[in-house]
DNA sequence: ACACGTCAAGTGGTCAGACCAGTTGATGTA
DNA sequence: TACATCAACTGGTCTGACCACTTGACGTGT
């Protein structure tokens, strides 16, 4: 049995990208600190300067440094200046640990967006969605014992709700928390799985927003968002 | 009295970038469209292809595009593809006007995000929060008339609120809202201005945090964001 | 002693042109 | 038909030069 994993090739740019991101977000290069000129970067990183330019402008567009014509490139304080999608580089720590907080609150977010998505499908969602759903209902009802098979339909379900709600804003901010404990799969699926297989739940979130209901969708929503959310909560705690 | 608007001077790589990324989010660049070789774009901008490249792995950072070594550079689905940090892309259209779906999405997770956090304000707020919250009561019950010093407070106030929920995704999530409606600030402060001064609500709102009543706090932060949220609403439908 | 131009040295921004490294598809062979 | 081959693309990296802006030290004047 190879166990191979893919050689993740990349190019210099971004190679130096995440070198200098991982420093800022793990406190080795402070709020404020001026980082050394982009002729000095070059030599320490032993690239060019084209190159070194590119993930400067990168870490700039992520809101972790500031850069100023004439002036330094400084580091800015990414809890003040980064938005949402900072969010994948928070969730593990330098050794690859967990960091509790962080995971603690995707998974608060995602309960409370989940539901209010859930809730604002049930006003708005398309005939087309609730045919989707209907769908992938059936496909849970078949029992999918595989672990992967039960990640992908979940994804959709989610997928559709957030579709539904008609919210842009859950629409990105899912791709976020998606990237984010994409990082941890194995484990996720492992944890999720009680939750995934609560086809009584999954029904009456899709009966809530095919009646139209907003309460009865948010409720339903709630009740197999806080398995997860529990579960992963008490897995943290046992560490 | 002087009307003059601060010159936005911009490196070209950037003007590059935002012209790309206009074109992307306006569908004018559809999904999976692949873009000209970096040589030809080079031509298009009149522009030496270092800044180019520096516009496209901005683009790419943002989820927007998808750069292959080898292959084309291809526009990708930022529905699926892009994070919250392209919010604030979305919200205006190529004319300037309010995309009046965009503008409900926000408002709708601002409640929501907004409330939750008060609840969990409530539950783990620090001493300090707490402290930094009644001073702010006490600015608020002076009255200030000034519309820009209301809108400071209010900045304060829920930078309070979500720092003491001690939710690192609300705090980023609050950045790239923040920078939404920030385009359209003096519209924004004069519809958030009856919420804004509802320093009852407002005391409320500090009482469940104080109590750590977070049932409470959520019913406060609804009313008070209900109001904002409402008031656009009646904006929007106006036009 | 202080306030204020001046200017050199440092910073990032842009440019030119070359070459390396992958991808793609047509082409010719088995 | 299936499959290697290869030329002509694509993006990636490098060099070295020069432009544009900021900073702070320095000297001049008050």
């Amino acid at each position: 049995m190879s166990d191979f994993q893919p050689v993740q090739r990349s190019s210099v740019s971004v190679a130096v990208f995440e070198q200098i991101a991982a420093r800022i977000v793990d406190g080795t290069l402070p709020a404020d600190a001026a980082l050394p000129s982009e002729r000095v970067l070059t030599e320490e990183f032993g690239v060019n300067r084209q190159a070194l330019r590119e993930a400067l402008q990168r870490l700039d567009q992520l809101g972790l440094v500031e850069i100023r014509h004439g002036g330094a490139t400084r580091v800015r304080d990414f809890r003040t200046a980064s938005g949402l999608d900072l969010l994948p580089r928070l969730f593990l720590g330098a050794d690859g640990s967990l960091d509790a907080v962080v995971v603690r609150s995707v998974m608060e977010m995602r309960t409370t967006i989940g539901a209010d998505a859930a809730a604002h499908a049930a006003r708005r969602a398309p005939a087309e969605v609730v045919r989707g759903l209907r769908g992938l209902l059936a496909e849970l009802d078949e029992g999918p014992d595989d672990v992967g098979r039960m990640a992908e339909l979940d994804v959709a379900f989610w997928d559709l709700v957030v579709e539904g709600s008609g919210n842009v804003c859950y629409r990105l901010s899912l791709n976020v928390l998606r990237r984010s404990y994409r990082q941890v799969a194995s484990l996720v699926d492992l944890l999720m799985l009680g939750e995934r297989r609560d086809l009584a739940a999954h029904r009456e979130l899709v009966a809530g927003i095919e009646t139209g209901d907003p309460e009865r969708a948010r409720a339903a929503a709630v009740a197999l968002l806080e398995q997860g959310h529990t579960a992963v909560l008490a897995h943290l705690s046992e560490e």
